[in-house]
Order: structure tokens, then C-alpha cells, then sequence
DNA sequence: ATGATGGAGTTCCTTGAGGGAACCCCAAAC
DNA sequence: GTTTGGGGTTCCCTCAAGGAACTCCATCAT
């Protein structure tokens, strides 16, 4: 498919796309934060191709989001997420609510999210970093920044 | 390549993926945003190919997040962010938080967020919709919800 | 009226990525 | 010493992405 590069565009959107963007990236993703961590489990739960699992973990792990480690004296690897690949988490979670929002339809969210803080069923919801207010596209304005390209 | 499809999947990280999963959906979205409306504009600016951009666009528009309409008496057309569509916006901002803080490097994000309601350059958080204080991955609790699979 | 222009696609060919099944390697367990 | 099971490779087939050329149509210029 000879598909175009993102990773060089001065452009966080399309470097993210980069590393996740691929398909079946965000699902094997989203697995892994549920608990599946090994290639036998996520190939099963997803119906995803072998071949294309050993391609997007390669490429997870080649860009820093997940560790594959060993987890016995046998060959036996585990696919764990670092410190990256849990913030990428946030993501998904906007993907959620979206989703939720928009997509479920009469049946209703497919699974809910219990916040630890409140104790309630809630879904994430989009702050400014700097004061907390909300903060989505019509609340800003988009500025060059350093990494501008010329 | 006989891509498997995501929109029947109990899951709305792959039902969102259905709408914006497939190479340069996001970045198109993005350039709307930012102001490129037209066809012209948008392959100019993404190097996409005319075929693809096209079939993007039918589907952005089918699946609700795009509007396509007129703007000349002559056959011309505008596309434009429904509701649905502006939401999704919030997706592509927690991408660029991650992407400035992860893979930036030194030259810095590309592009910066003025918050209007403080005045400040920010970018955005997650918080919870019901109390507010921060929610990321594990500051939940993920349950089976009303549209879960048998 | 005739031709040129420009926006918005459509067509066609080539390459290569995804699907899927079969196969392989290795270290235990029987 | 054969079986089992995890973790991949290999192979072929189909279809999607890239890219260039082509089309259509309404205006603008001559």
C-alpha cells in the first residue's frame, strides 16, 4: 500500500498517528490496559492476523509505548505498556466518551468507567492544564510554536 | 487489503475508529479545523492522494461528522465540522499533547493552544465530568456497561 | 462563439499492506 | 521421544494507497 509517512510532518497529530495510527494499533492497546498481555491472548481476543500482530507489537515496542518481556525460564514474552504507552491511554479514553456519546446507540456504552476520586460512573471530559477550565478546539487559539515548520 | 471492520465491535474505541481510524482521516479533520475547507485546499496542503482524500470525505460525511455543502452557484463545495465533527476535535487535542510532550524533541511543539478563558499557553487535560479532578487510566475502574456483548 | 481556467472529482495502473492458513522453533511435560 | 503450547514466520491472495492522467462543468477572457 506504500503508505506516506507522518512521522517527519511538523505536526504532533500526524507524529502520534505515527505511532498509533496504524490499524489495530489503538485496539492492541487498549487490550493490553485490560490484561491481555501476551501474543496468544491478543491475537485471540482481536481476530487480528499473526502476522500483523508481530508487525504493530514490533512497532509499539520499536517506539517506545510498550516493553516485551520475558515471563519465564521459557521463551514466553509479555507485552507491558511504560510510562509513554500509559499516557497514550488518554487517548482511547477521549475515544471513549466520544464514542459513548455518539455511537452507542439505544444499547448504551459498552462499558463504563467508575472514577476512584468521586466513586462515580463518570467519562473524561477535557481541562486546561493550566487553570482547569474546560478547554476544547472553539476554546483556543492555535499559535506557531518553536517546532514550527519554516 | 480487506480491512476488517470496527464498527460492529461492542467497543467504542473501535466504533470511533471505524470513523476516524483510516490513514489521514485525523489530519483532514485537523486542516478543516484550522481553516482548509475545500477540496483543492486540503489535497494541496496534505499531499493526499485525489482518490483517497475523496473517499474520505464521503465517508466523513456519512458517517456524520462532515458536512459537505455549496458555496458558489457554480459546483462548488465547502466542507464543514457538524456537531459530532467539533467533538471529535477533542481526539486530535489529546494527541497533540502527547505528540508535543513525547515526541517534539528540542525543536519544540509545532504548534501552541492560547486557553481563552486564562489567557494562557496550555495544553489539555483529563478530568473527570463528574467531579472534576484529574481521570486517566488508572484512576478507574472499568465495568461492564448496558451495551456490553453477550 | 471559442478557448482557457479552475474547482471538484473519476479512472487507471502499480505497489504493497492486511487476511488467513500453514508451517516452524523451542522448552517443558508426559 | 513424542506431545503440547507459546510465539512467532512464510506464503499466497485480495484489495487499498499512491500517483498521474483524464473528465465535467460553469465562468472568464478574447
Amino acid at each position: 500500500m506504500q503508505r506516506t509517512n507522518f512521522s517527519e510532518m511538523a505536526c504532533s497529530i500526524a507524529r502520534t498517528l505515527d505511532v498509533i495510527g496504524e490499524p489495530w494499533s489503538p485496539l492492541i492497546l487498549r487490550d493490553i490496559w485490560v490484561g491481555f498481555s501476551r501474543f496468544e491472548q491478543l491475537q485471540a481476543d482481536l481476530g487480528i492476523s499473526r502476522k500483523v500482530l508481530t508487525e504493530r507489537l514490533n512497532h509499539l515496542v520499536d517506539r517506545g509505548v510498550l516493553e516485551r518481556r520475558p515471563y519465564d525460564n521459557r521463551p514466553r514474552y509479555e507485552y507491558v505498556l511504560t510510562d509513554r504507552g500509559r499516557e497514550l491511554l488518554d487517548v482511547l479514553m477521549v475515544m471513549v466518551a466520544w464514542g459513548d456519546k455518539w455511537l452507542a446507540g439505544q444499547a448504551g456504552p459498552p462499558v463504563l468507567y467508575r472514577h476512584h476520586a468521586c466513586g462515580e460512573i463518570s467519562h473524561v471530559d477535557l481541562a486546561c492544564a493550566h487553570c482547569g477550565k474546560p478547554m476544547h478546539a472553539d476554546d483556543i487559539d492555535i499559535l506557531p510554536g518553536p517546532g514550527a515548520a519554516a
